[in-house]
Order: structure tokens, then sequence, then C-alpha cells
DNA sequence: ATCCTCCATGTAATCGATTCCATGCGGTCC
DNA sequence: GGACCGCATGGAATCGATTACATGGAGGAT
């Protein structure tokens, strides 16, 4: 019952094995009657051409490897999902790693997946840059940040630009009268950590608002950051009017802790969040969130990866992002661009 | 720049490459000072074994295939989520392939991971089985069936029992008057589809409750079909007081097409769920749900799998679902036995 | 008829590991 | 001192594919 290899083909077709290669390779000189003599015995033995061997032989996987840092995180899911998408496409699969916001499981994985022999690498970084990530950028393996990067090395980038629709969430919110905005930020350490806090920094700006380090809370992209940094704002003398969750997971910890608070969201505190997900349709009441192109990303960036992968040198990319408002900071939405659920 | 290979540290250490593959096992037989020799010029080429080859000469390649049906369903995520975990800790690696509901495309998956001679399979079927799974069964690829299975097929099944919660569900949604209760089914063709239905027709039966036709809603476990049946319900003459869908994603329809006709939850029509998520506990109102021991099912899954791929026999498991009771089938949660969002 | 070309196919090397078997050497036992 | 034993190591086969090179035969040009 074991499986057959090629040697069983040529055996029961009366070839060589070299002559099933060829057929199994559609290689153009292979007579039609021999190809259809191989062709009948793969089909009664059943035979499927063993991809360890061929990946050894031909020095490539067609798969590729994706680190995230939570994907539990719809966001993350998303992006995982159009990933595959777009690789199965190019006859290329996918092997997901998850980090869970660890630099040492990060690391983990990215072993395992050059140990495994992936053709290429796409890393949305948990920290800034462990030994073992730019030891693989440096031996020269394809690789592409997506969401995430590491400034300063020399690796294409997929993500989403945030500032202008962080610009207008602020106009947005000032429009109606908010001034006391805070920010419950992501690690400094990751890009997408210290960028969504600056540009927030600057929108404020703008309309001369400051942003006191009061009004900055420290978080990891995990809810319970955002429960924690919620709590604190409130205990505040002068608690912030609305707080701006720098990712999906986060606000969803700031929620909770304004619901045991006993608050209510908008009328006693707005609340916003980067990343749009499904579910903020559906909670009490409707989030106003900034909206990243998810899929597009995610296609874009494997993208850029096969190009890396047979020769080509991919450009970095930003796609921009846009703000979608609903009811979590007051005022109902108006009658358009409300809604966000269309499947893609 | 390429990657050293075992003949690279064979030369560099001035052994035979059987001698470095011996101290890379970490076979008995090796003297200290040579070992420490391999070890040393391992270090300096930065030399990392070829799972690849590996794979190739021992017949294994320490990694798991997990075909689910859907990775955006968060039930479907953690599930993934805590195999990987699971599979991590006995050093295994875990491809996941998603099969979005569509036979085609789970075979597509079932088939790529075949060839990539992964050592076991772990399998939520889309389908009634087809000839491509049937043939892996047969062929003796280790397999196991984690949330839905194969009736008649001989394959371990690791699954949650949801007849008690249900049974309990129905008593709750009795207790508090409701009678006319319809069920938004998944399709027949799968275990979980059907039999949730026969539950659930069985718990209203206990109370002398008919199950008529009309309050029996066709889905497919995604959010569409929630929503289109949910409408078909409400132009019912009569239509239900509670609608109970099937999975977490027709109960997401579900609420849009009741929202979008002006309905309110649950004061107007109940609603409630197979299947809980954190998302639930946020939603407008919280969601009564039937939770499943998700992380538990894919370690006790994952387990069974490494047991039969190692020669055990593995025996099904069925864990039991409990129910969560919330806000939107009517009636404040008691002060007991509220919310649900432990961490794992 | 001779030679050249080209097509279909086979032979064998190769990818990078693991592992069986052979070998040489130092020590023990009688 | 010779036989034997066991340990550390090396040589070579092997896993299942791909592919460069060799080969033989058919057909065309002269």
């Amino acid at each position: 019952m074991a499986n057959a290899s090629i040697k069983d083909v040529a055996a029961s077709a009366g070839v060589s094995v070299a002559t099933v290669s060829r057929v199994l390779n559609s290689h153009p000189s292979v007579r039609p009657d021999t190809r259809e003599r191989v062709m009948a015995a793969v089909e009664a033995l059943g035979y499927r051409p063993n991809g360890v061997a061929r990946s050894l032989r031909t020095d490539q996987t067609r798969t590729l490897g994706l680190v995230i840092s939570d994907v539990m995180n719809p966001y993350f899911t998303e992006l995982a999902r159009s990933v595959e998408d777009e690789a199965r496409a190019h006859g290329y699969s996918v092997i997901i790693g998850n980090a869970d916001e660890q630099p040492a499981l990060q690391d983990h994985h990215i072993r395992s997946l050059l140990d495994r022999r992936i053709d290429g690498l796409l890393v949305s970084p948990t920290d800034g840059g462990s030994p073992v990530m730019l030891d693989a950028v440096r031996a020269g393996t394809p690789m592409v940040f997506v969401d995430r990067w590491l400034p300063g090395v020399d690796v294409p980038v997929v993500r989403a630009d945030g500032r202008a629709a962080i610009r207008e969430l602020v106009a947005h919110l000032h429009a109606l009268g908010h001034r006391r905005l805070a920010i419950i930020a992501g690690p400094a350490s990751t890009t997408t950590g210290s960028e969504r806090v600056e540009a927030f920094r600057e929108a404020l700006a703008e309309h001369g608002l400051p942003l006191p380090d009061a009004y900055i809370g420290h978080g990891d992209f995990r809810a319970g950051s955002g429960h924690r940094e919620t709590t604190r704002f409130l205990a505040l003398a002068e608690p912030p009017q609305v707080i701006f969750a720098a990712d999906n997971l986060m606000a969803l910890g700031a929620m909770d802790a304004l619901r045991a608070s006993g608050l209510r969201i908008p009328h006693d505190i707005g609340l916003a969040a980067f990343d749009d997900i499904p579910w903020f349709v559906h909670t009490d009441p409707p989030v106003t969130a900034i909206a990243q192109p998810t899929a597009e990303l995610g296609r874009t960036a494997v993208r850029a990866l096969i190009d890396r992968i047979e020769g080509r040198t991919p450009q970095s990319a930003a796609l921009p992002a846009r703000l979608v408002i609903r009811r979590s900071c007051g005022e109902p939405a108006p009658p358009f661009r409300t809604e966000n659920r269309s499947n893609r």
C-alpha cells in the first residue's frame, strides 16, 4: 500500500524514469504514444510525484512563509487569507507562523521556515529586528515586509498609509467638539506602534491641540493592554473625551473597560480604532474606525515576494487607509459612507 | 553566500559526513572532542540542516496538515491556533488549508498536502466525503476528523457534543415564554449541519413543541445565508419568536437582517447561536450562545493524530459544549455565568 | 551510398541528508 | 603474546526526483 514512486511507473510503462519525468513535466520531446502509456501507468498506480524529492532536486519548494504577530486578530486573519489566495493563484502554498507578539516565537518560526527551505518569507515583524531575521536578510532570503517593517533594513515593504485617514479622523472629532483626545499606542519597537502616534500628534497639532504624555497609552496590541490603559485614562483628573486605539484588539479591551466603569459610548466618552473589522458594525455602539485595504495588502505583498523570488526587483508600496464613521464618537453617521461590510 | 551543506561542515571539521550527521542527531558513540570540533564548524559556517533532504531520507516531515472550512470564522481560527500550539509542543509544524466551504478547494488542499508528504492530516470535512479524501483514508494516511466528520468512515473523530447544551438552551427559551423557535441549519451534508437540527428538534419535542419545516432554514455556514433565511422567516405569516443559528457567521447574518428590518433584539425577536466567540459579548445586545471547548478540541485532535502517526490507536472523543446566557433572547443574564472572556 | 542532423529515449550524476557495514585501533583477558 | 571485543569513524548505498550527456535510428542532402 506504500506510495508508488517514479520507478514503479517507469517499470509499469516499460520506459526509463527519465521519460516518466519528462512526461510529468511536459517536456516537448516525448512521442505522443509514449506519453499516453506513461499517463496510463500513472493513473493505474495512482502515482503522485513526491514533492520532497522534487524540492531537493530543484531547490525550490513552491512554498511561502508568512509570519504574523497574532492569528486571532481579525486583521491578520484576513491578511493571511488573502495571502493564501494570491499565492495559490501563482502555484504556491503558504505556511503560517503565529508569533503571538513574542519575538522568541517569531524567531522560532523564521528558523523553522528557513529549515524547510521555503522560497520566500513574508514578515510582519514583532520587534525591532532579531539577529535571526537580520541573518536571513543578509543570507539573501527573498523577503518582503507586510504591515510592519524594520527601518534601515533593505527589504521591500507593503503597508497601509494611515496618515491621511488619521487626519480625517481628528478633523471629524474636532468638528464634533472633542478637544481632549487620547491614544492607546502599540509597542514603540514596531513601526505601526510609533507611526500611528506620530500621525495622531501631527493631526492634533493642525488643530492647535496638544498630545500630553498622560494621553499616550503604552499598549502591546492585545486586548488586556487596551483595558489597562483605558482604566488609567479614566483615573486622570481630566480624562480624555475620546480614546483612539491603535488596533482593534486594544479597542476591544478599551470597550470592556469603559463598560465596566459604567460609562456609555459615545454619550460619556468616545472611542475610535485603527483597523476596521466586520464586528465593529455590530458592537454597541458601532465603532468608528480606520479601514485598511487588508486583502489588497496581502495580494500586493505576495506579488512583490514572487517578483523577488523570480529575480525581479519589487518596489515598496503604501496603500491608503480610509476613515469609516459610525456612532462611537457621537453624532449619527451621515447617510453616505456608513457601512463597510462588502466581502473583500 | 549559498547555504552550507553537511559536506562543508565535514570538510571544515576534518571528519566525514557520517560523523557530522551523528553529532547532529546526538548519536552516543562520538568522542566528545570530535563533537566539539563539529559543533564549532557548524557554528562558524552558520550551518542548518536541510529539512527537505532530511525528510526525503527519513520519510517524515514532522508536519501536520489542517484543512478547515473557513479561516475567517473565529471558531476555526481559534481551532487552528490551538492546533498549532499543541503541534509545536510536540515538535511538529502545521500547514493550514482553507477550504472556504468549497469541496473543490478542500480537495486541492488535501492533494497538495499529501504531495508534500505531511505526516498526518486533520480535517473538518466540507462535504460528504470526496474521492480524494476517501482515497487518502484508504491509502492509510494518518488522519483525524475534527469538529465535523464522515459517518461510516473509519477515522477517529474529535468533536464537541452540543446535545445537552442545546437542550439547556431550549429549556431556557421555553422558560422565557418563547414557543415558536426556528433554526438556521448548516448544510445537511455536514455532520454539524444535520446533527444540530436533530438535537434541536428532540429538545423541542421534550417540551411538546413542533419544529415545522418552515422553521428550518437551510444555510451554508456563511453570513449571507443567515441573512437570507432570516428574511424568509420574517416574511412568514407567523414568524418565529427566536432564531437559533447553527454557527456564529450565520448568526451575524441573521443580526444584519433583523437590524435591516428594524426589529429590536430581544424585544421583538430573540437570537441565539451555536459557537461562542469573544465578540458576542460586545454586540448589541450580547448574544446567548453555546460555547464549544475549542482550544481543547484542537489539542485533543493533535494528540490523537500524533498517536496515530506513532503507531498507537487513538479513540474518538466528544467534549461537552455549554450554554452561555446573555441578553439576546430576553431577560437580563442572571448574576452568575454571564461573561465568557477568559483567554483559553 | 554516405554523412549529417535531429528526435526520442536511456544512463548516470546529483541534490543533502541518514544509516548499514567495514575498518582500524587500543585495551583486556588468559 | 595472541585472540578478542568494542568504540570511534569512514565509505558507500539510499531516499525519489531532475537533467546533462550519450546513443541509436530515421530521414534529408549531396
